[in-house]
DNA sequence: TATGAAATACGTGTTAACACGTAATTTTGT
DNA sequence: ACAAAATTACGTGTTAACACGTATTTCATA
């Protein structure tokens, strides 16, 4: 029976989450070989342990889910990486491909679908719910109008998601408030957003997440 | 053994974390006399089972564990009722008086937190972690500095955070948007708000939660 | 080297958000 | 009934954010 399950080690730096997690994977046989609060623990687990799949919370003290899925990448350990989340935090998805990671659970599955989830990715598949997928989708729309934007004008748009006059921007890049105004004039542009008073700023804070 | 354990019912969406309660409090040999899904079932089961003790997700479909809260005061329920929250969400706080609700339940918190919650809770004391009541701390002060203000003067606040223009919140009151002008200094002056470009707005927005 | 894109900066104009103020009317509380 | 607070609305002025445009320089690429 164990052979046939994969073996898995978990991590969550919350308590009831873990616990919920922990004693359902015990519940249905697998091979639960450690779990960890954190992310420096969870890492170590892994090199340890070398479990077929990881289980992650993406946010966790230390390192973070998608942290230690770079750090396994780097050094070629071949875990495979799932991750929990409880909100579709946008801007995690886009790291997906590039870093093997073979699925996100969502802490709103029901329990089978935890176990779906298990699965498929033990078969060698990535696990990503339809919802999931939608949202992706979504998110790369999004993401490929930003791509439109030169990299002065990402620039700028980021300070003033933060909060930033033209002034402000002005004085920190060098330039002239002129130019802001112009690169200002030219993102709303690309970005079709609504010619309406403060409407970049709205947008800007709105998509704060995207801008890396 | 069960006579000195207070009987709980306990409901959260998200099936990992009402597992994770669920299989703690029957470790330790609580009375725990079901569990719910959604605010409906929830309350369902208060109404039905009486327990002394219900723990409940303060985010559910149908209704929210302040909503429960808020109808078991209007019906006299004397069930004790505890909350659970990933997040400190501000507004959430200001109800704790009047609803008596008498705990929060952080999810970071570690299982024996949770039982000297409901250690206290049993006891007929409130339980609040000194987390929460210094964020209560710096929410009141918030709150109190809002409640300096009159309610068209909040009103518009509110509008503000919707994204609204003065021109759109003059014809949304019927009023001269001139006032709206008026009304937007006052409350710049009252809240003590640094006077720069869009600082109403972006205040607004970062305390909409408050706005209610 | 030539070309196109990006970056920079300005001209000119409009409007919305702000400041500081006055004042009348209405509402509220005692 | 009276006073204070709230509401309403305007006068006047400044500035920041926007629009639509021109133009030069720099950078990247073929």
């Amino acid at each position: 029976m164990n052979n046939s399950k994969p073996s898995i080690i978990i991590a969550d730096d919350h308590p009831l989450l873990l616990k919920g997690l922990s004693d359902f994977l015990l519940e249905k046989g697998y091979n639960l070989l450690g779990s960890g609060t954190d992310g420096r623990e969870a890492y170590n687990l892994i090199t340890q342990k070398k479990p077929d799949i990881a289980i992650l919370d993406i946010q966790m003290p230390y390192m973070s889910g998608i942290e230690i899925a770079q750090q396994c990448k780097g050094a070629n350990i071949s875990t495979k990486i799932v991750l929990i989340t409880l909100h579709k935090e946008k801007e995690l998805y886009q790291k997906a491909k590039e870093l093997n990671i073979f699925g996100y659970i969502l802490k709103e599955f029901a329990l089978e679908e935890i176990e779906n989830c298990i699965k498929t990715v033990k078969e060698g598949s990535p696990f990503f719910s339809e919802k999931i997928k939608e949202f992706i989708g979504v998110v790369q729309a999004e993401v490929s109008e930003l791509d439109t934007l030169t990299p002065s004008e990402k620039k700028i748009l980021k300070l003033i998601a933060q909060d930033k006059t033209n002034k402000e921007i002005a004085s920190q890049l060098f330039i002239s408030y002129r130019t802001v105004e112009k690169h200002r004039s030219n993102i709303i542009t690309k970005l079709k957003i609504e010619p309406k008073t403060n409407s970049l700023l709205i947008w800007a804070k709105e998509h704060h997440d995207k801008l890396l």
